[in-house]
DNA sequence: CATTTAGTGAACGCATCGTTCACTATTGAA
DNA sequence: TTCAATAGTGAACGATGCGTTCACTAAATG
């Protein structure tokens, strides 16, 4: 076992630990709590390691929710089952946001002002394009399928469930449970999007 | 002129400027830069006197936006013009956010992990409740009118125009402006709850 | 006028920030 | 194999803002 004995990491595996570490700080403390010296100690670096490579705590945390991000990305390929697609979907999300990296979204939410503007739009379409991919894919397979009115592939609908279910998890303290997303769906997606047929 | 030198103010006349001096602040630094000292120093107020009231930032932060609050909330009948009702609503609460209440909102939510659920879930009904109640009455003017569909009374229909404004506000920096919620209302809004008669 | 109540302002201890520096482990070129 | 160069460690530091305390003072009460 050449990994029993790190002795001193460099490099990625270091960063990869420390943004492990931040991501565990950020389940177990909210994003508010977040300590500089407690992700250094979790991942067993130095601070000095943690300021050589952010210069502050926001975007080492940002750095860690992309790092995350980019984890998670699924490739999705439509069914046909148009509602059971979208609850697949919606639900993913949810879970996503019971995890770190929704604290992440939180933490971010409230530093929004006193962030550069291009790094916040960076990372907000970095998190909702894929999503509007997703959905938009679902959607224009049903478009082909006669289920789906061709309008809702107009951007503000493609977008609509996301923003549901992040509006919820923001003012609330937790993501929308299974029967919130059927709600979602029976009572305004479906509703808006379907043909009927 | 009895008020030209205060002197010494008490009471609530000290507390409303304590508030003022708060929702300038965050106007000016935004949530996470306000710190105690600017607000007692704004407000020509001691330390002390703040942390009499409200244990922490927090706290005050609330409180502030709390008697902001019961400011602005306006009982708003119904002219039987449904988009017209909507637009003027909505704009109304684009405003809002606008406002140093809308930085208020930011802050608490970046703070949901760490603050006690019944203190959340208390401010949140407070500010999203006469929303709904406000809605709820212009779609019900809708149903007797007949422009409006029944199904469209479900909170969750009720609530999406608000809803859809504020992940606006929280996501990107800024409220909706004019554009966006004609966009709201003729692509998701409408659609859904209007009859088409 | 005397007493009580409430606000002031300065000082304090504490936590955390972000920085610095002397030291050490790892790497890879000579 | 040796030895610079590179990258990480850990402890210490000054600065900042928190939340508290206290001696002092202004306003209200009676």
């Amino acid at each position: 076992m050449t990994e029993s004995t790190p002795g001193r990491r460099r490099g990625d595996d270091l960063e990869h630990a420390i943004f492990d570490a931040a991501l565990a700080e950020l389940a177990e403390v909210g994003y508010a709590n977040v300590r500089m010296e407690a992700v250094a100690a979790r991942a067993k670096a130095g601070k000095a390691s943690l300021y050589k490579r952010w210069p502050d705590r926001a975007r080492l945390i940002q750095a860690a929710a992309r790092y995350k991000a980019t984890e998670v990305e699924p490739e999705f390929e439509p069914s046909g089952d148009l509602r059971g697609d979208l609850v697949k979907v919606m639900r993913h999300i949810a879970a996503q946001q019971a995890s770190p990296f929704g604290e992440a979204i939180r933490g971010w939410i409230g530093e929004l002002r006193s962030t550069p503007a291009e790094l916040t739009e960076e990372l907000r379409t970095r998190i909702e394009n894929p999503r509007i991919r997703i959905f938009a894919k679902i959607f224009e397979d049903g478009v082909a399928r006669g289920t789906v009115k061709p309008e809702a592939l107009h951007p503000r609908v493609v977008n609509l469930a996301p923003a549901l279910l992040t509006h919820y998890f923001l003012t609330k303290a937790e993501p929308v449970d299974d029967a919130g997303v059927d709600e979602i769906l029976d009572h305004i997606v479906m509703p808006l999007i379907s043909t009927g047929a």
